[in-house]
This record gives C-alpha cells, sequence and structure tokens, in this order.
DNA sequence: TGACTATATAACCGTATAGTTATATTGTCA
DNA sequence: TGACAATATAACTATACGGTTATATAGTCA
C-alpha cells in the first residue's frame, strides 16, 4: 500500500465519519486543552509519579491535580495503581506526545511565516514539511 | 542523531517548556475541540470551499460556520481567499490531518483494550503501535 | 480504637464560548 | 443609484467547565 492510497484511504473515512465518532475526537482534543492538564502530562513523562510529587511539581492544588488527573484517566491518557496510600500515575497512551511535537512543529512553522511577514528581508528556509 | 536522542532531545524541552508556550499547545488543541470545527475542515479537505457550500455540506447555520472559519482561521489552520462576494477557504495546515488519525489511531486501540477487558475470551492482536 | 496522611469528591463561583437571531458589511448587476 | 447575494459581526442565552474551599474516603500506624 503506498502513500498515496493511504491519504486517500484516511481521507475518504473522515469523510464518511460519523457524528459520535467526530465527537469523540473532539473530546480527546479538548482533553489535551487545557494547560494544567499539559503540565501534568508533562511532569508524568520522566516516570510515573504519586499524586503529592505532582502537586509539588506543578504548583497547582491537590484538589485541582486530582480533578484533571481523573479527566486525564478517564480519557485513557494516564494510569493509575494504588501502592498503600499512594495513587501512583504513569502515561498510558505514549502517543500523546507525538502529537504535543506535531503541535510544536506546527506552531513553529506558523511564528516562522508571521516573523517572515513583519521582516521581509530574510528569505524563508525549506523548514516547513507542509 | 538517532532517535533515542530525539525523544530526550524533545522530552527536555517540554520539561522546560514556559507556561506561555504551554498555553500555545493547549489553544492550538481547543480548536480542534469542536466537533463543529472538525466538521469543517473535513469538509475542506477534499478541495477549497466557500462558505454557502459549508453551510450545505454541514448543516450548520451560516452564522455559525463564519464564526468557527473564523477561530480556524486565526488559528492558522484555515486560509481564505476572496473571490467576488465569495470568500473561499482551505486547510493552511494539512498537518492538522496527521494530529486527527494519530487521535484516531489511539482512540482505536483504547476502544480494543476496553472490549478485550468486556470479552476476555479473545487474545490480544498485536496491533497496538505504542 | 484513634490520630494521621494521601487522595478523592461535593458544592460553589466565575468565566469562556457554542449556537442563535438579527443586523451590518461588502460586492455584483441592472 | 437601488435591489440583491454572500459573508461577517453584534448581542444574547445557555451551558460547560476550571479552580477553589471544605469535607469525605481510604489506608497506615500507634
Amino acid at each position: 500500500m503506498n502513500l498515496f492510497f493511504q491519504v486517500m484511504s484516511n481521507q475518504s473515512k473522515r469523510a464518511g465519519m460519523g457524528a459520535e465518532a467526530l465527537e469523540m475526537i473532539a473530546a480527546r482534543f479538548r482533553v489535551l486543552s487545557e494547560a494544567s492538564r499539559l503540565k501534568l502530562i508533562i511532569a508524568l513523562e520522566s516516570g510515573e509519579k504519586n499524586v503529592s510529587a505532582l502537586v509539588a511539581g506543578t504548583g497547582l492544588t491537590q484538589a485541582n491535580v486530582s480533578r484533571q488527573l481523573q479527566a486525564l484517566t478517564d480519557a485513557g491518557i494516564l494510569g493509575r495503581r494504588k501502592e498503600g496510600l499512594n495513587v501512583i500515575y504513569h502515561i498510558a497512551d505514549k502517543s500523546i506526545f507525538d502529537m504535543c511535537d506535531h503541535v510544536c512543529g506546527s506552531l513553529q512553522r506558523r511564528i516562522e511565516d508571521q516573523a517572515l511577514l513583519l521582516s521581509p528581508g530574510r528569505k524563508k528556509t525549506g523548514a516547513g514539511k507542509v
């Protein structure tokens, strides 16, 4: 299966996507649409941590951390494990980081393009992937 | 630069990410967190369209379409071009589709895992990429 | 058992925003 | 010019949800 076919295949898949499927995808993005939750995800990237460590590491309040961890776990992005009094969270869906990097790249390109518009002296480098 | 280094590099980049950067990324995800906007993006995947066509194609009201197109354009996801009375929109950042496919794959895996939990008779296939 | 710790939950407030209706703007054509 | 069409915007309502404070739950240890 070549790339062209793959692309076309996904395209028609998306075009025929039902309302429920769209809503699920939107919900997934919604979970990632709050800086506090991203903070928690990033804090967990270096390894699993309990709630107290996350509170200390992020500066968020305990109640807030608990709530957001709940949302992330419900979404399947995090997993949890009890150990005595502690609850230890870990990244369950590592593809999250690919997404973040994707967005970062996209933003980078956008910012570069804007800078280009403001100071048209410099030439565009071939950095834009798309 | 090998993959391990790339990953570690991105990881430390993310760990040191400023609050503003996090907020920008969150905002990016927020734009994609509404089914109506995803609908518009998908409608534009097969080619540029004017507003009327998007209204007809999505079933959303004209005012709503106009508002959501505005948000998507502000975010750099769509681009616009005037042609007489019409305004024609197009996908400006095609990497959006990679993201959608990423989310789809992630959801798929999640659903499969849940199905597995509910009917433990079947074996897990090696489909999970992460 | 009771004191203590880690985490979760409830109740609440404030704000952001999706969608609607009505209207304004902008361009075309007679 | 005026009538019309395509799009954008303003004003409004309703709702969702992030963050806070206070309290509940669950586990540990004396």
